[in-house]
Order: C-alpha cells, then sequence, then structure tokens
DNA sequence: CTGCAACTTGCACTCACTGCAAGAATAGAG
DNA sequence: CTCTATTCTTGCAGTGAGTGCAAGTTGCAG
C-alpha cells in the first residue's frame, strides 16, 4: 500500500530522499526547538542541502514540516464519482472520494503521524494544514462540475467542499484520538457518524 | 444596529478611527494593485501613521485587509448556551450561538462586504479568514465544555467547532451570492438547510 | 564523448514583523 | 491650570522568510 512506486531513474529518486531528509530535519528540528525557534536554514544544511534549494521543494517552512505535496487522486475513483458513481447517492460518494483523497495524502505514515503531533503544539500548523485542505477542496469542485452534468443535485459546491474538508479533519482528529491506529482513513465513518449525529440533534 | 457604543474619551475615540482608517485604506489600496503590491508601509502612511503603529494594530498586512478584530460575544447569548439553552437542542442552540456571533463579528456592514470581495480576488485572505474562525471556535470549545456539565453530548468538540465554522463560511458565502442582501447572519439558516440537504443525500 | 535539460546554489534584494527606548499626547488628581 | 503617571506613537536596528537571476553542476540521450 502507497510507498508509490519506486522510481527507477536517478534523477527522481534524488528528488524523493531529498524532500523526504528536508521534511525529516523539518520535523525534528521543530519538534526540538519550536517552528519560530528554527530557520530555514538550519533546517537546509541539516539536510545538507542550500536554503534557496529547500524553496525549490516547499513554498514555506510550514508546509516542509507538515509534509505537504501535491495530492493524486486516483484516476479511477475521479472517474467513478464525476460519472454520478459509486452509490448514486452524494454523500456516500463523497465519502468515498474523501477517502480517496485521504490515502493518497500521506504516502508515509510516520511522516503524518509527526505532522499530526507538531500541530497539538504548534497551532499556526494546524492553519496551514486547514489551508491545504482548501486547495484540495479546489480541486474537488472541478469535479462536481462534472458530476453535475451527470447527476445534479440541489446542495451547492461550496458547501459540498467545506462537508469534505471538514471530513477530512475529522477523520484525522479521530485518527489521532485513537492513537494512531491505521490511517486517517479508516476513521472517516466515525467522521461521519458524528456529523450525523449532530445534525440529527 | 451595532455601529457599538460611541466611546466618550478622546483616546478611545482615536484607537477607533485609526484602526478604521488603517482598514480602510489597506482594502482601498488592496483592491487597486493586488495584494503582495501593496506594503505594509504604503498602507500606512496613506492612513497618516507609521508603519510600527501599524503593527501594534494588527498581527499581518492580511489581518488589516479583512479588518480582524477580537469577537465579544454578547452576555446573555453566551451565558444562556452554557446554561444549555436556549432550546436544548444542540444544533439549534448552536445556530443562535453561531448568529450571535455573526453579528458581532462585523461591526461596520460594508467594511465586511469589502472584505469578501477581495477574498474572491485574493485566495490567502480566504485562508487569513478561516484562520480566524478557529481562533472563534476556540472561544465556543470553552463554552461547550462548559455546557456539557448542564447538558451532555455524545457528539465530541472538535465536530462541534468544525460545524459552528462551516455554518459561519457559509453563511457568508450565502450572504455574498445574494448581493449582500442584510447581514451575514440572516443567511444562516440557509446555511443549515444546505447542509442538512447534504446529509440527508 | 558531447551537448541538452534539469537541478542546485550563491547573491542580492524586498519586505513582513519584532524589541526597545525615547518622545508625544492624554487622563486624572490636586 | 498644572503636574504626573499612563498610554500610545514612532524611529531604529535587526532577524529571517521568500524571490529572481545567473552561473555552476549533474544526470541523461544520442
Amino acid at each position: 500500500m502507497s510507498t508509490s512506486a519506486p522510481p527507477p531513474n536517478a534523477r527522481e529518486r534524488q528528488k524523493r530522499e531529498r524532500r523526504l531528509a528536508l521534511i525529516e530535519a523539518a520535523q525534528r528540528l521543530v519538534g526540538e526547538r519550536g517552528l519560530d525557534d528554527v530557520t530555514v536554514e538550519e533546517i537546509s544544511s541539516a539536510a545538507g542541502l542550500s536554503t534557496r534549494t529547500f524553496f525549490n521543494y516547499f513554498d514555506s517552512k510550514d508546509d516542509a514540516v507538515l509534509g505537504i505535496q501535491e495530492i493524486e487522486l486516483d484516476a479511477e475513483v475521479r472517474a467513478q464519482f464525476v460519472s454520478g458513481g459509486p452509490s448514486g447517492r452524494l454523500m456516500t460518494d463523497l465519502e468515498a472520494l474523501v477517502a480517496g483523497f485521504l490515502t493518497n495524502a500521506a504516502p508515509n505514515i510516520e511522516q503524518g503521524e509527526r505532522a499530526m503531533r507538531l500541530m497539538v503544539a504548534e497551532p499556526r500548523l494546524v492553519q496551514r494544514h486547514i489551508a491545504w485542505h482548501q486547495r484540495v477542496i479546489g480541486e474537488l469542485e472541478q469535479l462536481l462540475a462534472e458530476r453535475r452534468t451527470a447527476r445534479p443535485s440541489p446542495v451547492d459546491d461550496d458547501t459540498i467542499g467545506m462537508v469534505a474538508g471538514l471530513l477530512m479533519r475529522s477523520s484525522a482528529l479521530a485518527w489521532a484520538r485513537s492513537g494512531y491506529e491505521g490511517d486517517a482513513a479508516a476513521h472517516l465513518p466515525e467522521a461521519v457518524a458524528q456529523l450525523r449525529l449532530l445534525l440529527d440533534d
């Protein structure tokens, strides 16, 4: 299950290694000394790279700590959702889609766990994490537009997007509460149940 | 309704005026030239203040553009919620609470409208806006803890907090879609309805 | 081996944001 | 009105994030 395919050529391999080294250094140093007492320069040289190169890999210090990367949604999951599936009931299908995002979100489970732990100590990271959700939701809203032709819905895109974001975060929190058992996607049903519970008073 | 009580002494009045001047300058300049092509120095001197003073009023450039301020929840609304009211049904009471936050959020309705418009053009502002929601939700979670003694609930604080945040943003978006009719709180029921619609498939 | 493309790096720069200490304005007591 | 304590503003000097550019380096294909 997804450390993704090991890349064949040296270029891609190094790229991956450097990226990992930066995340590892960032998480370790920030864990030891706090977000504001670690500079990008320190992270970079701990990873054996220049500061300038750091910014070729990440847009910000926070992104490196969280190990944020572009999410690539599984083509099959994507196609199924767009064509109005898999179940035809929006909320159910949304759940499947979110699960797809969640499993692709953190290729390295330990890295994700460390990121979650650091978020507890550094609230700023939570905001950055949510900002990243926003990007995912942007992706999702394109899919929604396509799906509408196949299966219209009275619920507007914004609401659907926000609920998706809520489910992502809620799953992550439930995952943390469980002591990081399994992966975040495994706690999605729990998140949905909580939401229903609240809405039904 | 609520430009709040006009303060009596000159100190408080000037403080308010300067704050307003900074927000006005920030919104105008950013509207004209974009968030990244306006410096804090430009905003400050447009408002007739020093750069240093700018940061006595706001934590960041983005905050000034959004006109972000500490929210003060109505003491009565607060007390009622904590003691398990007003209706006793969590979702309903949450709605009342969120309405309370929303009406206190933007003392100046035009300023809020300009902020919403700028968010469309500058996605970074959306993130900052959501980050501000987080702070409000932090406040809310304290109330939730107190309310639990009066009226326990099987739904966890995180979920409730996230739904509150969702309702705030959803109301704001509905307000924008309506062409800024009334205030954001007026569109809360619409937001709740959309959410229920989605959850009930 | 050679030339091409991708990647890294140093450099110079802008600007957000902070702590500090000195100075100006104001409130309030007398 | 005057004096004083308090609050607010400001300049200054500094840190560090993040960017554009141009010059090297490194891996890749033919």
